[in-house]
DNA sequence: CGTCCTCGGTTCGTTCATTGAACCAGTCGT
DNA sequence: ACGACTGGTTCAATGAACGAACCGAGGACG
């Protein structure tokens, strides 16, 4: 971790994980990576979050393997930021801390998380609350629910309000009025 | 999250429990309470954390209600700071985060997690491999690993060189030769 | 051809948190 | 009376985050 003194001294996995992953804004910046966030821009929007920081939270993360940066198109260049494999195995980690955030600091009911196959909720652990499979990332669909802010400033969250599968790329209004 | 500028403009569970638990050494606190661990000098030298930032996170998880803290004698007056219910319900954060490390980051086998009724292994979701039951944090039991190093410097981390069930508190070397 | 706009950054001064060392107060053991 | 232990607080220096400004490559438009 970049910050001043690591934790390097600890014999943890735990310790480990979040010497890359500990830092401020870095777990806000894969959530939204498995929401589907790929572009500079709708991170910066939907986050909030300095340029200055994410550009380097987007960097450490690729370097990591935990993000890939991908060219899409080539005129202009533009570049996108895909979850790896190993940015998707966090699944589990971001389901529980939403899953503490709801139960222990919220009140309301902002949004739910669905297997595609079977509708069934996804527990606190990641199994299918209908059939009790362990539910893969790429089969998780997130479903907004009463309590989000229906018509919010940025892009990013209106696109957000439709259900969506994780993983994949976000359809945000700007992309889609270009075609 | 006492951190500058918080997440409040994000409307989702993860950036609500991050700003309780998000901030540096805030998790590996926890860790540390639900291993067993109770005073501030244990917190302290097994941490290797700064004396005023260990102080402010235990005030502040404290006030947010993940510690509490007690006396636990009268002369000296002596204070322990003991999980809460609210804290050990972030077991299974710090479970995923701990196989994500293991899996990602780390090389060795440093700690197993194994059901205390049947033996089981935890697996990565919090259920038992064995009996299939999701356990309980009480029921847990940590069985260090072969790659942990066996004659560790503070007294804490030799205390977690046997096996532990979690949440009950922990015996140091201290504490054992004061009997 | 000149201007404006967008995207994806970098730079920079200010503010805030972390660090590590020093200090301190109450209590016990001897 | 003296020193050690526990559980802190204080302080100066460092480093990270913040937010606003700037920038360069490439269209789009007229």
């Amino acid at each position: 971790m970049a910050l001043g003194k690591d934790y390097v001294t600890q014999e943890c996995s735990i310790a480990r994980a979040l010497e890359v992953v500990g830092e401020r804004w870095t777990l806000l910046v894969v959530r939204d990576a498995i929401y589907g966030v790929r572009r500079y821009n709708d991170f910066l929007v939907h986050l909030g979050i300095p340029r200055a920081v994410l550009s380097t939270r987007l960097r450490t993360l690729t370097e990591e393997g935990v993000l890939e940066k991908r060219r899409y198109q080539e005129s202009p260049p533009r570049d996108e930021y895909v979850v790896t494999e190993r940015g998707a195995a966090l699944w589990p980690v971001l389901r529980a801390l939403g899953r503490w955030g709801r139960e222990y600091v919220d009140t309301g009911r902002l949004r739910s998380f669905r297997h595609a196959d079977c509708g069934g909720e996804v527990e606190p652990f990641g199994t299918c609350a209908q059939c009790g499979t362990l539910v893969p990332v790429a089969d998780v669909v997130m479903v907004p629910g009463p309590d989000l802010d229906p018509a919010p400033a940025d892009p990013v969250s209106r696109a957000l309000l439709r259900p969506k599968r994780l993983l994949e790329p976000l359809e945000t209004d700007a992309v889609h009025l270009a075609h």
